[in-house]
DNA sequence: CTGTATCCGAACCGATACTG
DNA sequence: CAGTATCGGTTCGGATACAG
């Protein structure tokens, strides 16, 4: 996908690109609570946003592909592990940082 | 929805709540077009991302009642439109720009 | 031209049970 | 604990025809 595209490529084709990537329910959500509050375990990660583990770990998977996150076995017993954020992930830190802001703000907003 | 939240929100709610806004395949691809390229009518835009009508349709009255677009009904024959961003999609610029960079960006980054 | 109505397949996603 | 398998419901979205 996003592949074949004409050379002549325009913004919200980029945009698209974008959404493709972090698009969806969840993929910024987890980022953006791996990006706010750190490290976190599978299943630190379900309980915090509510995600049923089928999906999350979907999830995961997808960002790992596009290598916005890792993955770290520990030796434990039994098994954790450990899901970070890249550097490359930094990259996102702004657009996360304004996701946030905007929606608190814009639930202010709307309040009318 | 998005509301009967806890007052103790934290970021990933706040992401949550503004992917509930612009989150989906189309919003942030129609606001992108729209802020970088000046108003548009139905058909331009159903030309120019390449969305079915009925979808289009959907997207614009969900961005109008979000007021991030108004639409304008021009007085020809036959009747044509116009949408526009509102000053209030404006404090969405910045994240439109990011996303339109990533997007570019990404696209580099992925070619491994 | 601007939409809406209908049809229908695809994608998404939540719950739950289960394996290692 | 980490993750997968299965199931089923809901939503999404593309194509097309059509109405104002």
């Amino acid at each position: 996908m996003n592949i074949e595209k004409k050379p002549c490529d325009n913004a919200y084709l980029a945009i698209h690109d974008t959404l493709y990537v972090i698009g969806g329910k969840w993929k910024l959500v987890i980022l953006g609570a791996l990006v706010t509050t750190g490290s976190k375990s599978f299943g630190e990660l379900s309980k915090m946003i509510d995600i049923s583990p089928r999906i999350l770990s979907k999830e995961l998977r997808e960002l790992e592909l596009n290598k916005l996150i890792t993955r770290k076995v520990l030796d434990t017993k039994p098994i954790m592990t450990e899901y970070s954020v890249t550097p490359y992930a930094e990259s996102l830190r702004e657009l996360i940082n304004i996701m946030i802001s905007w929606g608190y703000q814009h639930r202010e907003e709307i309040k009318d």
